[in-house]
DNA sequence: GTCTATATAAAGATAGAC
DNA sequence: GTCTATCTTTATATAGAC
């Protein structure tokens, strides 16, 4: 570990890094410092509160989720846009499987996203669009169970040895056969 | 709240409901004591460490899941023994929905159970009986889905308004999908 | 079996020097 | 832009009175 480093680009993946290991509410400041190998102070200089570094590394997980939600709008509603929902989110959470883990597991997320209104939109519509038009009951169910799983990856270490290939088809197989995909 | 009472039957029932709200990090001793209004000495009367308040809590889940591998054991391997774990998990999720969201969620638990092997026993035997016999690549992930979204009713209040029967077959169901039950 | 009071460490956060 | 030093609060945990 290089010493005296806590720009943004170097900051961010760190405290990502512990924030998955040990959730938000586990990861001190002091924890980020040692690991980029600076000071707390150093760390403040950049941000002024935790939750300012929590919402600054989540962040682009919600943008990601908004964009690929406004991207399928010009699809037609129903299977086709279910499935494109489906594999743009395999792919995300593949490529980020350390964010996606924290965004989608982390249980000091919910209030993160009740502080910021613009973070609960999204997944909002990303819930709704996702569901089977039959099956009104236990749709959200399936839903949820899939949003849920999309994150399994995160703590098993079969798991992570798969390919980001494997792992993404597999996302996507599962995806077919709880949402009813076109 | 009835002040001055912090017996075991109490306690451990208040401290998983702030476990599964802010998770395990996230609940200091204090939360618990003014959960069941009492102080916090009197919490440390029965529970000398916050780990132990943990296990103690967790404990009987963890149980559960050994029972059930057990009582699966003497059903012929493959779809018949998969379909009693999936029927048997679902009803004890959907019973137990704060404990076995904490179990399964908590970033925090992982290393409970690294420190107590008797824990992590009887989930690798789970995670072995539930994989399907083809599919040899994705087969673990298809497991690790299903565990995961058997905990997504936790967050979602759309969810949680779903009748425990409704909720057992929801998940089921999914199980069917994912684990090609006989 | 609970209380008040306290010890000790670590948390989040700031001030001011370099 | 980082440091040391410090502040304040809160954390886990204990001692001893009632």
């Amino acid at each position: 570990m290089v010493r005296g480093d806590a720009r943004e680009e170097v900051l961010l993946p760190a405290a990502l890094k512990l924030f998955a290991r040990h959730g938000v509410s586990g990861t001190s400041l002091q924890m980020i410092a040692d690991e980029l190998g600076v000071s707390k102070a150093a760390v403040y200089h950049h941000h002024h509160t935790k939750e300012s570094i929590v919402l600054a590394v989540l962040w682009p997980a919600f943008e990601q989720v908004a964009a690929l939600v406004e991207r399928v709008g010009s699809l037609p509603a129903g299977g086709a846009r279910r499935r494109a929902l489906v594999e743009g989110l395999a792919e995300q959470a593949v490529t980020h499987r350390q964010l996606y883990a924290v965004m989608l597991r982390d249980v000091a997320v919910p209030a993160l996203v009740a502080s910021e209104p613009r973070l609960a939109a999204p997944f909002a519509v990303l819930r709704r669009e996702l569901q089977p038009d039959h099956e009104p009951a236990t749709a959200p169910l399936r839903v949820a169970m899939f949003l849920a799983g999309l994150v399994a990856p995160a703590g098993d270490p079969e798991i992570a040895q798969l390919s980001d290939e494997q792992l993404r088809r597999g996302i996507v197989d599962v995806g077919e056969r709880l949402l009813d995909l076109g």
